[in-house]
DNA sequence: ATGAAAGCGCTAACAT
DNA sequence: ATGTTAGCGCTTTCAT
């Protein structure tokens, strides 16, 4: 229930400016109708809001309990006004299709709720760079920028840290530079993609590559060559896929058909589905009596009986945590502030070792 | 690439607050530090941004010529505080698990940033209900509130069009208020999939509803109800379902088995997906050949091979566009702001005439 | 058409 | 601990 009642100006309170007069009787309260009713001034209305003033224990508990009923709450702008801090996080994220991404825009925007933020979304069209929203997150005096799963320009990094602002890259790094971020251990995740298609009895082990110019993308590819050599196998074919979709994926299996491959490791799940789909209906094979997957990143739709798919786990939750942590990390911080997370192997049924399916 | 210059304060300019002083000589340009260069008042700039304003064109020409040049643009902040809109619009919803809610809302915000407004998401937890978040809305100053797939008591509904901001409900109708909304014409989906299966040779129809309290639900049913009554057939059976997931639609499809449907319409694809998954492994009936299914959103999925489902398609675009549009009907208009998309049936496998199939 | 000045609601330095 | 006051950056009368 909103209480927004109609309260005269008191005799004290200066002409408003009619121009910005409401148009109705039914107003937001302000700091100062609160302030009138106790007989204080605005700033003690401010300070109980604001845990480190010093205000008496009495007076902010008679202020809260006055604004409690009343229903009154600072305005965030007005006061990020003065305070240059709008409890705005700018939240930049490219296309939303692949479920992954869904889910950490979820995770991320709730717990920044839970923190004291809200989230503003800037939603990049295909094809349009992170650098091209950098003017507009400017007029909103957003407290920080946390971009998930794109990219920016060392130079851009250096104009936003500049400006005073946070920024955070979530699922990426930007790796001449030390700018905050929070990863999960792609490397790692590879490494475990090949340990367990060896263990399973695989032997021709392949790889559908994602974007190329990812650092996510880079790091899972290296992770599965170095592995590789490091157990003495041979990878049997890779390709390159411009988009990490689900066609992408389809794609892909087919192109690597010809190489034979026992088992394939896809740079996400939802390539890893359209592999599937492709290697089952087009092919005529099987998963994973005939071919192996693994995928990444662990979306619902993995667990589903129908793909039962064998995938590497981020754990989201706690990387969406520690971007938030990241938040209140100070300015001058010599912390090293890019974290990587371990991953986790799930094994489902696109995995069954040779021994048991064969 | 970001101009952020160090200015320094003109002599006319007062002493600057110094704990709102940036600790840094890079600052963001302020209205002031274009007016001081061209040697005219704050007052032009913020006109030459208004087109309404009365400003001489080659003023304006010249402002927006130094503006572009510097990197500057009004803080949106500031600019709210006294216009008192903000050019930020709330959106709020709840999971984004299903992928016709993660789509909606990156159409929308795509689409309110294209007219110029950005998206503050509030996102609801679980059980959370959409009243509840509020208090917190009217801290931002928001100039408006879609609500997608969530629905609001008719009180809160009138407490917020009082307060002189604009609610939209997305996928969601008010039965007895006028509050704008955007639907897309769920009756007649249903409607749709009956005469599909009918005109498929199907006779036992069954109904796996959603959620019993969204209007959404109530819609499809009552279609799908009055168009079997039209026809002349009887419902062979319907189940409710607490949160139309996948696991929902799996759990359903089970409860329905033993009134022995040849045809079950889910009321959404992720139930319709999930339905599918329990009908093929473990009922161990094909799709469609003994059991056809029609879903309800047509997410990308349900074009995905393996289920090739046949669904009603809300026309997405057109309907984040309506949405939009009603940001912008003036208060007062008398026009009927509940608006309602015809839907189409997309047939794909999943309901494969009889005298093909069998 | 333009400038001066007041004010949006809140915060923080300063004074008591 | 509390009140007073001067801003935050922009918009909008009001006067010219």
């Amino acid at each position: 229930m909103v209480i927004a009642i109609g309260i005269t100006h008191s005799a004290n309170h200066r002409k408003p400016n009619m121009a910005n007069a409401p148009r109705d009787a039914t107003r937001i309260l302000r700091a100062r109708d609160v302030a009138d009713l106790l007989g204080v001034s605005t700033s003690m209305i401010s300070r109980a809001f604001n845990p480190q003033a010093s205000i008496s224990p009495a007076m902010r508990k008679r202020i809260m309990e006055a604004a409690e009923a009343l229903g009154y709450r600072p305005n965030v702008i007005a006061s990020s006004l003065s305070t240059r801090r709008s409890k705005i996080v700018a939240v930049i994220l490219g296309t939303l299709e692949n479920p992954f991404y869904a889910q950490v825009l979820e995770r991320l925007s709730r717990e920044l709720q839970g923190a004291g933020y809200q989230s503003l979304l800037f939603n990049l069209a295909p094809g349009q760079d992170v650098d091209s929203q950098l003017p507009y997150l400017l007029q909103y005096n957003v407290d920080a920028v946390i971009i998930v799963s794109a990219s920016i320009s060392s130079g851009i990094a250096n104009d936003w840290t500049n400006s005073g602002r946070k920024v955070i890259l979530f699922n990426r790094t930007l790796p001449n530079m030390p700018v905050p971020s929070v990863c999960c251990d792609n490397q790692q995740g590879a490494r475990l993609a090949v340990d367990h298609f060896v263990a399973t009895g695989r032997e021709r082990l392949a790889f559908a590559a994602g974007r190329r110019d990812t650092s996510t993308n880079a790091e899972r590819e290296l992770g599965f060559l170095a592995r590789l050599a490091e157990v003495g196998t041979k990878l049997a074919a890779k390709v390159d896929n411009p988009h990490c979709s689900f066609r992408d994926g389809y794609n892909a299996a087919l192109k690597l058909a010809p190489a034979q491959p026992d088992a394939i490791f896809f740079a996400n799940d939802v390539m890893a589905l359209g592999g599937v789909e492709a290697i089952e209906k087009e092919l005529k094979l099987r998963v994973p009596e005939d071919i192996a997957v693994i995928g990444f990143d662990d979306i619902p739709m993995a667990a589903w009986p129908t793909y039962s798919l064998t995938t590497i786990h981020p754990p989201l939750d706690e990387m969406v945590a520690s971007a938030v942590k990241l938040l209140s990390v100070p300015e001058g911080s010599t912390e090293d502030t890019r974290i990587i997370h371990p991953v986790t192997l799930v094994v489902r049924d696109s995995t069954q070792p040779r021994e048991i399916t064969g």
